[in-house]
RNA sequence: GUGGGUGUAGCUCAGUUGGUUAGAGCGUCGGACUGUGGCUCCGAAGGUCGCGGGUUCGAGACCCGUCAUCCACCCCA
C-alpha cells in the first residue's frame, strides 16, 4: 500500500518471517552455549521505576538525559520503558537475594530495549539486545570468561572472527578513576582553545568520553593527554594485566583501546566493545564491562559484577554483510492435495492424521485447483503428495507421489503414516549420506 | 535535536528538456486437449504516481508546505 493508514511507530520494525528467523537462530545459539557456560535465563519487566535506570546507569549519560521513554502511569508512578539490560537484572538479583552470603549468579536475558533517538542504520527506537550478567565474581578469570563467552556466541551464531574486533581497555575504580577525572579535565581545560565545544563542557560532566570525540582537532590533541593506563592504581593495574593474561592463556585476541569509553557510568576497571564490518556507522555489535559498585547503588551489599550485551539488529546487518544465511526450514514434508472441492473434508483428515504423526502436513484451504494445489507443494518443498480423488477415496485408498522421483503408489489410508516414516526416512538417509559425503570430501574426520 | 538523500504496482526499479490510455523484471493468479508441480510459452489482475497547495493549456515529472523513510552528526547494541 502507498499510503497505509497506520505504520509501525518511528524507529521500530515488524520482524516479518525472514528477519524473525534469524532471531530465533539467535535465540537458540544463545540458549544452547549460554547454559554451557553456567548461565540460567531470567526476564525481568520491560519497564522499571524511572529512578532504577537514573540511579543505576547515571544522571550525565546520554541514555538518561535524552532517550529514556518515561511516562506516568494511572497510579502516578514515573515509569521507564527499560533502555538496557543490565540495571534491571541486577535490581532483580538484589530484590530477591540471590547474592546472599557471598553467593554468585549467573544469568543471562534477551529482549527489546527502548531508546528514543533518531533512527539510522544499525539503530532503531525498539531493538533486541541479548546479554548476561555475573554476579558475585571479583577474580579476572571472570572478565576474560565473559569476554571468551561473548566471541563464542559470534563463532556459534556464524560471523566469521576476521570480521570482528575485540577491544578492550581498563577504566580504573572508584579509586584511581576520580584522580584520573581531574588529570584529564584539568588537561581539557588547559588545552580548551584547541577542543570543540562539546569537549571543553565535558570537562564538567564526563571529561573521559572526550576521548571518543570523533573531531580530528580533538583527537589530536586527546592523543597527548595522559592516558588512564599510565594512572591506574595497583590493584586496577594488576587485575587489568590478569585479564589479558587470561584471555591470551585461551587464545581470545584482542585489541587494547586506551580511549575505549563506555557511555554508562556503572562501569568499572574491565571495559569492551566488539567491532563488525558492514554495520554502517554504528559498529559496536556488542560490549560490556565490569561493575563493581552498581549493587551498592541499588543498596545492597559490595558485590562485583560484571556482563556484556548485543544487539540483533546489528548482528543481523553483520551476518548479512558476511553473505551468512540462515536456511528457511521446510514448511510441509508432505501436501495432501485432492482432485476435487468435494473430497476437502477427507483431505483434511489425512492431513490431520499425519500431523498426529508428527509429520510437517499441509493442505489448501482455498479451494484451488489440482494443478495450483501441486504448485504450491513444490513451493513448499514437500517431498511427497498425498492425492486424494474420488476413485482413491471409493476404494479406501489415496496416490502417493514421490515429488523427486515422480512415482506413484496406491495406499491404503489406514497405512499412510507408516508408508510416509520409511518413504521420508529414506530420504532423509539419503540425505545424510550425500552430507558425509560432502565432509568426506573435504577434511579428515 | 541538527544536516543531507529518497518517496511511482506486493517487491526492486524505469519513466527522456512537463504533453494524450503510467512501464519493466520478479512475485501472484489463470491457461497451454479434460485428476498432477518445478522449465518454457500465452494471458490476467494489481498503481489515489506519499499527502496538501501552487505554477501551467497541460505535472509522476517544476515550486512551496507537510508526512514518512533512509543515511550521517551525537551516542550506543
Amino acid at each position: 500500500m502507498a499510503q497505509p493508514n497506520y505504520r509501525a511507530p518511528k524507529g521500530t520494525a515488524d520482524m516479518l518471517p525472514d528477519i524473525a528467523r534469524v532471531w530465533e537462530h539467535l535465540l537458540l545459539v544463545a540458549q544452547d552455549l549460554f547454559a554451557r557456560y553456567g548461565y540460567e535465563p531470567v526476564y525481568s519487566p520491560v519497564f522499571e521505576h524511572t529512578d532504577v535506570f537514573v540511579r543505576g546507569i547515571g544522571e550525565a549519560t546520554d541514555i538518561v538525559g535524552k532517550e529514556m521513554y518515561t511516562f506516568e502511569d494511572k497510579g502516578g508512578r514515573s515509569i521507564t520503558l527499560r533502555p538496557e539490560g543490565t540495571a534491571s537484572v541486577v535490581r532483580a538479583v538484589l530484590e530477591h537475594n540471590l547474592t546472599a552470603n557471598g553467593q554468585s549468579t549467573k544469568l543471562y536475558y534477551s529482549g527489546p530495549m527502548f531508546r528514543y533517538e533518531r533512527p539510522q542504520a544499525g539503530r532503531t527506537r525498539q531493538f533486541w539486545q541479548i546479554g548476561v550478567e555475573a554476579l558475585g565474581m571479583a577474580d579476572p578469570t571472570a572478565d576474560a570468561e565473559v569476554i571468551a563467552l561473548m566471541m563464542q556466541f559470534f563463532e556459534d551464531a556464524g560471523l566469521p572472527r576476521e570480521r570482528l574486533q575485540l577491544l578492550i581497555n581498563s577504566i580504573g575504580d572508584e579509586n584511581c578513576r576520580p584522580v584520573y577525572r581531574d588529570t584529564i579535565a584539568q588537561f581539557i581545560r588547559s588545552h580548551a582553545g584547541d577542543l570543540c565545544e562539546e569537549c571543553v563542557r565535558r570537562a564538567e560532566t564526563n571529561p573521559l568520553r572526550a576521548f571518543d570525540c570523533k573531531n580530528e582537532g580533538c583527537r589530536t590533541v586527546m592523543g597527548q593527554a595522559p592516558q588512564l593506563r599510565d594512572e591506574l592504581c595497583d590493584d586496577c593495574a594488576a587485575h587489568y594485566a590478569a585479564v589479558k593474561t587470561n584471555l591470551d592463556a585461551v587464545g581470545v585476541s584482542y585489541i587494547e583501546d586506551p580511549t575505549l569509553v563506555r557511555g554508562l557510568d556503572y562501569y568499572t576497571r574491565t571495559v569492551f566493545e566488539v567491532q563488525a564490518e558492514g554495520l554502517g556507522a554504528q559498529s559496536a555489535i556488542g560490549g560490556g564491562g565490569r561493575y563493581d559498585r552498581l549493587v551498592e547503588v541499588f543498596g545492597g551489599q559490595p558485590t562485583p559484577g560484571l556482563g556484556f550485551a548485543l544487539g540483533f539488529e546489528r548482528m543481523f546487518l553483520a551476518l548479512q554483510a558476511a553473505g551468512v544465511e540462515v536456511p528457511r526450514p521446510e514448511i510441509a514434508e508432505v501436501f495432501v492435495a485432492r482432485t476435487v472441492p468435494e473430497l476437502a473434508t477427507e483431505a483434511f483428515a489425512i492431513t490431520q492424521r499425519l500431523r498426529d504423526g508428527e509429520i510437517a502436513a499441509e493442505m489448501d484451504h482455498q479451494g484451488r485447483s489440482l494443478k495450483a494445489q501441486m504448485k504450491v507443494a513444490d513451493r513448499l518443498g514437500a517431498q511427497f503428495v498425498v492425492l486424494v480423488g474420488p476413485d482413491e477415496v471409493a476404494a479406501g485408498q489415496v496416490t502417493l507421489r514421490d515429488m523427486t522421483t515422480k512415482d506413484e503408489q496406491r495406499v491404503d489410508i489406514a497405512d499412510v503414516v507408516d508408508v510416509l516414516y520409511e518413504a521420508l526416512a529414506d530420504v532423509y538417509m539419503d540425505e545424510a549420506e550425500d552430507m558425509l559425503d560432502a565432509i568426506d570430501g573435504s577434511e579428515e574426520i
